[in-house]
DNA sequence: CTGTTAGCGCTTTCAT
DNA sequence: ATGAAAGCGCTAACAG
């Protein structure tokens, strides 16, 4: 490994030269420099970014806990908060779960030795006592796609209560009154949320929802609106609260010879590139993923670099329609 | 921060001792041990990592060069990777390039600035030349997904040409004889290596596919049955390099009413999610993208750590055909 | 078994 | 403008 030292050497002078021309280049003369810069290129010499940081004591880089990589959900989240911690000049340490309460301490503790100078938090397993613990010790972390009450302000995340407000105010608008909603495992905070707003919302115009709690997978929602059309065989519109459950239901229908829309009207959740293939094209609900994990990524470095107004920030995102084809207007 | 001088002061030892206390427990007091760890419980000691790796010359992290993370190709390999790496006591630091040649160059100069170890490279903007040069100099790093014949051990990949052949074999198979390939952008390698086995194996077989190039996308994958069909009327069945021009292709014949198989086949290539959402659900073949991750991750590490036989690893991996409902048999 | 000492590769006063 | 020296937090001989 070729070392300052090598180049200093080289150019003949002294690390700290070396040191200056590298990090603020207009302090050292024209000619010295050009001499290192010689030094450098014919040495190949790179700077080992790490006895930098521990030199400087400053990493230059955000940690990132995501549960998995190989999804598209945490994929447009990383994508979005890469870009923006790239743009600040930092770099960001992504460390995956893989669903463990276990996986996200170990992954908190990685990041925290490795130095990260602020973190960002995705977690589903973990309560929220010891999540509060985590965000009380570490004043520079923000958490995503998760709300703590108690600091608020570190929260960036999608309003799902208004995500399911916007369904049920989709399905009412379009005239529909016998609704169902198969919804997520409850353990999930999205799923209470998406289900709160939607429930509320539909009391509010006088309707009383059926809801079924599935799992979030295909098959689930396939079994689930078997399930309902035996049940309660008026309904007219379901909500989905993730597209996978829809096009498990979609698929359940064209079996068993029901007509989507015609027949039964479905709207869900997430909008992932599955939805635009499905017959019929699904309607669903999307959130700005890539711009929450962008908002995660400079709060974070603002919090890391001390900025202290960090107002300009969105911290709550909303939700949207995605309107395509597979709810109808009933009258 | 609390450093280990903090500790080894509030437990009475030296530095040292605390080191070791951490490293290797086995060989310190067990009762000095004892206070050593009330001491970083007290604190709430955490090693510095960064430090650490200084100290050692080993930051025991594997870099991996990708794209984007916002892609189930990308995931995946990741997903494979992250997890082999992890196993093997080892963290992995992942930088995407955005598809740029200049963010190719980046990613692998960051990487090394930050001392990994080795370095697993999917890079598809650099010519074989400059990548060569990268291989060369680095001795400890492994190319995933993509081919050089002079560092064929340090190559991890899919076979594209036996996957292109599987195509061919299966429509052949299946009796057709009038077989058309839509292909993507030919500055791809994997582009190149899919249509010549497709070719080659039709060739063999006494018929002539018609190739028509395109691009990979839905759009494109639409476009190019159209313009197929009215060339060459009599075609029974398409190969489309990747799922998402064969789900635009679908599209474009449920539009003019023609009818998947019946009146069309179509095999596609990856195994994307949409694929099993299409109607008809998508035969297609797919590549063991979790695998290829994998041995490239344990290749990496091998080279890190030194070991010289690595005959045990995967470098090749063979593609396999997913039998769906989108290639009829014909007579 | 434990402490002392000398670095790892770099930055940063403090002099000159 | 440049160099010498100290130090970032940790590990690794080398003594004892």
């Amino acid at each position: 490994m070729v070392t300052m030292a090598d180049v200093a050497r080289r150019a003949g002078v002294s690390k700290a030269t070396v040191s200056r021309a590298i990090s603020q280049p207009e302090i050292v003369d024209a000619e010295t420099r050009a001499l290192v810069q010689a030094a450098i290129t014919q040495l190949d010499y790179r700077p080992n970014e790490i006895a930098r940081g521990l030199a400087n004591r400053s990493s230059k880089t955000i940690g990132i806990i995501i549960n998995r990589f190989d999804s598209l959900y945490y994929g447009s989240l990383l994508d979005g908060a890469e870009k923006a911690i790239a743009a600040l000049g930092f770099k960001m340490l992504a460390e995956s779960t893989r669903e463990r309460a276990e996986g996200e301490r170990e992954a908190w503790s990685s990041l925290l030795e490795r130095q990260c100078e602020a973190v960002v938090v995705h977690c589903d397993s973990l309560d929220d006592a010891e999540l509060a613990n985590w965000m009380h010790e570490r004043p520079k972390s923000v958490l995503m796609n998760r709300y703590l009450a108690a600091f608020e302000d570190r929260c960036i995340h999608l309003d799902n209560r208004r995500g399911g407000a916007l369904a049920a105010k989709f399905l009412h608008a379009k005239g529909h009154r016998n609704i169902a909603m198969v919804t997520g495992p409850s353990k999930f905070y999205v799923v209470r949320d998406r289900s709160a707003g939607f429930t509320e919302t539909l009391l509010d115009r006088g309707v009383t929802p059926t809801v079924i709690e599935s799992d979030f997978l295909v098959q689930g929602g396939y079994d689930a609106v078997i399930t309902l059309l035996e049940k309660e065989p008026s309904i007219t519109g379901i909500f989905f609260q993730n597209d996978e459950m829809a096009a498990g239901a979609i698929e359940a229908c064209r079996e068993r010879g029901i007509i989507v829309p015609d027949d039964l009207s479905m709207i869900g959740f997430d909008d992932i590139p599955v939805a635009q293939h499905l017959m019929p094209k699904l309607t669903t609900i999307r959130q700005p993923l890539r711009d929450i994990g962008a908002a995660a990524g400079c709060l974070a470095h603002a919090l890391a670099t001390g900025v202290t107004d960090t107002s300009d920030i969105q911290r709550v995102f909303e939700a949207e329609v995605v309107e395509r084809a597979s709810v109808m207007e009933v009258k």
